[in-house]
DNA sequence: CGATTACTTGAAACATATCAAGATTCGTGG
DNA sequence: CCACGAATCTTGATATGTTTCAAGTAATCG
């Protein structure tokens, strides 16, 4: 499914990366970039993709050549352990370079798949590890987005280890909120990409317990959930049931 | 307590940083760099720092000015959330690289104490990287670094959120040996520098179910351990309880 | 339209936590 | 050096939260 009014109203250049233009340089790899600079980096940028929902970007095993950094859309990403046990590390969002973690050994460990329509800028690495020799302001972001990912890690290591079902599902459900917001998204009313699965998995929990917390809330007047169309009515009743604030992501 | 055989046998040379001759250099940064090039490493890193057991590197909320790679001993982070609750992030042992989630907010988010008598080389990262736009392959191994601890960090996560206590133990373990194995130090006969209520800590379980599950362990033969002493008799007994190989830390 | 998938809810089973007591070790000061 | 108290660890009994199993409903898809 293409949508041919987007893509009729793109012209050869806005198929390119355009950091310039894009809203989310704020958010992105880019950030605090002089307009020359900035250029630089688009011409490594190979071009944009398009993701589908249901639609990998990228398998484990698979050769690392790039990140991604994406330009719309939700993606989960996720490991497989030996026993073929699944195990989601993280949803993110526009704005959000993901693939890091491929870095170290030259071949993705997780599977990233799109959970709603995409759009990903690619980034060559070893041309942006070039880039970075000549613009400090460019390593030094990409420094700190990397640390950023490991804080955001250890927030989630915390969660796991430490919380109960229903602090878990009102920590996730305030920092998704959060991450909205920061991108300027109504952080009230959402879409739920993922499936009551996928959060259960994400958490540690099951989905019958996912699914049950989700009920408790609705009860206690904190959110309206039918399906995936979730509304938070008590954001400060979330907070203190989550009490304890998370990361970025 | 100094050990005044070590520090007699010590010039002021050897004071420095050394990477040159130090025997980590397989595992920390420099690896795979050139004699030159080590030399600029090696100027940079201020000097050696000696941290007793129960002392602080770091803490939360202290400036980050340096990251410090551990040249002998052993240490663990951990972060205090809103409520005061306490979770372990990681153990590290010579050649780690710790302080990684610093970069990003310029102050340190977790607490570093040592669990025996350490030394750590103190880098100074704003110097580093500037370095890094001169070596390439420094920089390039700094990446890798970094993306390592991601990978682990999602390795923990899957733990965290997927394993049962006794799986959990055995990954541990195993995990555990099989670094000081990466170290050329014994791996089926170790010290344990952490207590009980650590373990459980890092692993999301309370401390008696560790105890119950070393009980357990030993019963079923798979090791032997009083107190703090630990002997491995059946490394492949433990792997298939722990069944997904995890990776680095 | 039927079939599949996603979700909800209940009852029972299970793993781990909590509470509690006792044993051992460790540190410290008398 | 011994004694005392604190800290660490083990083990048992009970409590609790989450999972598992199961059934049913609603939404989605071909």
């Amino acid at each position: 499914m293409s949508t041919p009014a987007t893509l009729a109203s793109m012209n050869l250049t806005s198929l390119k990366a355009a950091c310039n233009s894009c809203i989310l340089r704020q958010l992105c790899l880019p950030l605090g970039l002089e307009e020359s600079d900035l250029d630089r980096l688009e011409k490594i940028i190979n071009r944009r993709q398009r993701i589908k929902p249901g639609q990998h970007l990228y398998r484990a095993r698979d050769d690392f050549h790039h990140l991604y950094a994406i330009r719309r859309g939700f993606f989960k990403t996720y490991e497989l352990n030996n026993d073929g046990i699944e195990h989601i590390n993280g949803f993110h969002m526009t704005g959000e370079l993901i693939g890091l973690d491929a870095i170290s050994d030259e071949f993705h460990v997780c599977n990233a798949v799109a959970l709603e329509d995409s759009e990903v800028c690619e980034v060559p690495f070893l041309k942006l590890e070039e880039l970075f020799r000549d613009i400090p302001a460019l390593q030094h972001q990409f420094h700190r987005i990397m640390s950023r990912e490991i804080g955001v890690d250890h927030s989630l290591m915390m969660l796991l280890g430490t919380m109960r079902a229903e602090e878990k599902l009102a920590t996730f459900l305030t920092n998704l909120a959060e991450r909205l917001a920061a991108r300027g998204l109504s952080s009230d009313s959402m879409h739920l990409s993922m499936s009551r699965e996928d959060i259960g998995n994400y958490l540690g929990l099951k989905l019958e317990t996912v699914s049950r917390m989700f009920s408790k809330f609705q009860d206690d007047g904190l959110i309206e959930v039918e399906r995936r169309n979730l509304h938070i009515k008590d954001m400060d009743g979330l907070r203190k049931i989550a009490h304890c604030q998370h990361g970025g992501r």
